[in-house]
DNA sequence: GCGTCCAGGTCTACC
DNA sequence: GGTAGACCTGGACGC
């Protein structure tokens, strides 16, 4: 194993809070290894090569490595610096959103741990994919759909692990073989449409992550992929670093009405009425709220 | 082992 | 604008 590379991120930054702030460190091609203590994940570099980098912490950063032969030039570091960066939002501003934690009664517990880093894809394009692969059925489905993209659609990388698919390779593949050999059912038409116009460059997802627009602009535009509900496109803004919405699924909002109501079921205008004074950063906040507990129970070491 | 039912989020048709 | 039904799969359950 070879150091490649260390990325700085500063003194708030919580390597494990981010790898497990929810369940994208799960799907290929991210890999978490407990007993090694790192994540790993396949890259797509801009030369069009894939390589298989691991990532483990070291104080106010994330040290990469790669067990495999890659060119590790300044073009490289420079490159897989800037994804790896762009997964963990090292260059996200938080300072505001912990300012509001510290200030409530309650949330106070965010900003000492450092929580707050939703961990994504490199691409918003794979944001979306897995998105609508999560609608409608259990995780166990997801990690199915997930991985068949992976391993039918992507490129080889090292260690018998793969890259995730191109739109270009989605848009080929055809409705008969997603729904058969992917397990992506009637979502298949959906992600044939969408790989299709972003390959002919019809819409382009990645400018939505630093796109002066404003939010509800740009969620009018995640929602108008086909196959994409107010719950997708609630969770996709996260990823864009948009908070404005919830995304409620079906067992956010059953851990909401257990937190803050004993239980008692009621309509979703219940639970956005209660984050309204949350303002901009209302999405994280309900995000973190019922998913406190997660980071005790999932932490692995 | 087989059949039935249910959960999950979005789309479309209909009122 | 609101609602019902269809979409597809895995898992739970009963026989």
């Amino acid at each position: 194993m070879r150091n490649v590379l260390t990325i700085e991120a500063g003194k708030r930054f919580s390597f494990w809070r981010t790898v497990f702030s929810h369940g994208w460190c799960a799907l290929p091609p991210f890999y978490v290894d407990k007993a090694d203590r790192s994540l790993s994940r396949v890259l797509r570099l801009e030369n069009g090569r894939t390589v298989l980098l691991r990532m483990e912490e070291v104080p106010g950063g994330i040290r990469v490595s790669s067990p495999g032969s890659v060119k590790c030039d300044a073009r490289f570091r420079k490159d897989a610096g800037r994804q790896i960066a762009d997964c963990f939002r090292i260059g996200e501003d938080f300072s505001d959103f912990y300012r509001e934690a510290r200030r409530l009664t309650g949330y106070r517990w965010i900003a000492r741990s450092g929580a707050g880093r939703l961990l994504r894809a490199p691409t918003v394009f794979e944001d979306v994919v897995k998105m609508i692969c999560t609608t409608n059925c259990s995780w166990a489905l997801t990690e199915i759909m997930v991985g068949n993209l992976c391993a039918k659609l992507g490129e080889e990388a090292e260690g018998g692990r793969f890259a995730f698919p191109t739109a270009r390779a989605i848009a080929r593949s055809g409705e008969a073989y997603l729904r058969k050999e992917i397990k992506t059912g009637y979502r298949s038409p959906y992600l044939l449409e969408f790989a299709r116009r972003v390959d002919r460059g019809e819409i382009d997802p990645e400018s939505w992550r630093s796109s002066p627009l404003p939010t509800d602009e740009i969620f009018a535009q995640v929602k108008d992929v086909k196959g994409i509900g107010p719950y997708a496109a609630g969770n996709i803004m996260k990823l864009l670093g948009r908070y404005d919405y919830l995304g409620i699924d079906s067992w956010c909002r059953a851990k909401f009405f257990e937190l803050h109501r004993n239980g008692r079921k009621g309509p979703d205008r219940i639970i956005e009425r209660f984050y309204e004074p949350f303002g901009k950063w209302r999405g994280l906040f309900f995000w973190l709220d019922v998913t406190k507990e997660w980071y005790r129970q999932k932490f692995p070491f």
